[in-house]
DNA sequence: TGGTTTTCAGAACATAAGTTTTATGTTAAG
DNA sequence: CTTAACATAAAACTTATGTTCTGAAAACCA
């Protein structure tokens, strides 16, 4: 991989801007797009720093196309610019589910990320993923190694699969759930299995699961 | 949704068009390049096509942008260029597997698609999607209305996930496959499932499982 | 400090790419 | 057949956008 260190402020705020322009609009920014936002001088200013950014491996520049910035990743290839989500964490029977913040966290930090297809973000708004550990979900019909997608909230409607925390047990599971009276009915996707019963205050919902994904490749 | 019917043979092929550049360059074309791709013979044709399809709810047009075309999905949202791949069908219990052609088919016809992460179209080249039709698939974690990634080919390697048809049950399944000997041992993903054994001659590799959805939104 | 490299400025320039205008060919309905 | 709406052509034009050149300021280093 490219090494990737320090650089001077300004080329930082140009490569932060090219990063934000194109998930922002799906489309590179132009050289003067860079330069007002930037507040450079020139644009032969952006043109220096673009080359700089080039040479140092956090972009392509197509220079026979106008807006031909393209944003590598750490193989060096261009970015899609579908939405991503943060895997903030694993999910496994007998440890504690990660704690997300429902803010911005400070931009990609060092998650790994998943990419999800915009319908989903813009139906779901914020989501997280959660890689999944162990077999103890298979009843939940999600393998080790599955990642799920969540969207984070404290309550479900009934028959939606959720992540959830039983307090007693010390438990996170993925259940489908079902609220009964005073007490909840936490049902494995897999209808060949037997739900769990709970008392509705030992439940504590973290999310939904809104997707799963499993990589074979 | 915007109704879409029949359209002259040079607009379809222009829209086609630039479907087709999109997806394959990540950026859109200019009306110079779908002017040199459809041949025509101006450019003013091409802008009055673009016109049509953007009254037509196909595409949205950003007037003051370089390579402003939007290609739009149902919902009228701008589509990512997170490359898709079409699902050319379902795959059940008693069903045959529906035939894909390795060729770039007739375009997007009128199949449904799902995008895929760059990553995935980069590491396997052209894939496929099926949709997942009733709980046969259980024994592979995979539930109804999943939808599963594959790869075409006819061969796999040792504990690899495959799209196998079976001769004489007449049966489409998803298993790890190993060859042992002039038989072979299809393995349910479950571990807790007993494996189905066939002879060699009677099972046919359709292709690889190299990734599973699950869209619960 | 003096030289060297990096970064910045300003302006002119070249090309990419969208738009407009005017004229002409085509098609379907009355 | 006539007409209006639709579709195509060609060329000129405007705007968007990338590139280059010259020189100066700033940062870096021995």
């Amino acid at each position: 991989m490219v090494s990737k260190k320090k650089m001077p402020p300004r080329r930082q705020r140009i490569w932060e801007f090219v990063q934000e322009f194109y998930s922002e609009n799906g489309i590179p920014p132009t050289v003067r797009d860079i330069q007002k936002a930037c507040e450079v001088s020139s644009t032969s200013v952006v043109d220096y720093n673009l080359e700089k950014l080039s040479q140092a491996g956090y972009i392509n520049r197509r220079r026979d196309v106008a807006r031909g910035i393209e944003i590598l990743d750490n193989d060096g290839q261009p970015l899609s610019n579908a939405p991503r989500v943060q895997i903030v964490g694993a999910i496994a029977a007998g440890s504690p589910i990660p704690v997300w913040s429902t803010e911005d966290s400070a931009s990609s930090e060092e998650f790994d990320t998943v990419e999800i297809s915009p319908e989903l973000q813009r139906k779901h708004g914020k989501l997280f993923g959660l890689a999944v550990k162990g077999t103890s979900m298979i009843d939940a019909l999600i393998d080790d190694g599955d990642v799920v997608i969540v969207k984070p909230t404290n309550q479900a409607a009934n028959g939606e699969m959720v992540v959830a925390w039983l307090k007693q047990e010390e438990e996170a599971t993925l259940k489908k759930f079902y609220a009964e009276g005073d007490r909840v009915r936490l049902q494995p996707a897999n209808s060949t299995m037997d739900p769990i019963y709970s008392p509705a205050d030992n439940v504590e919902i973290h999310g939904k699961v809104v997707y799963v994904i499993r990589n074979l490749g």
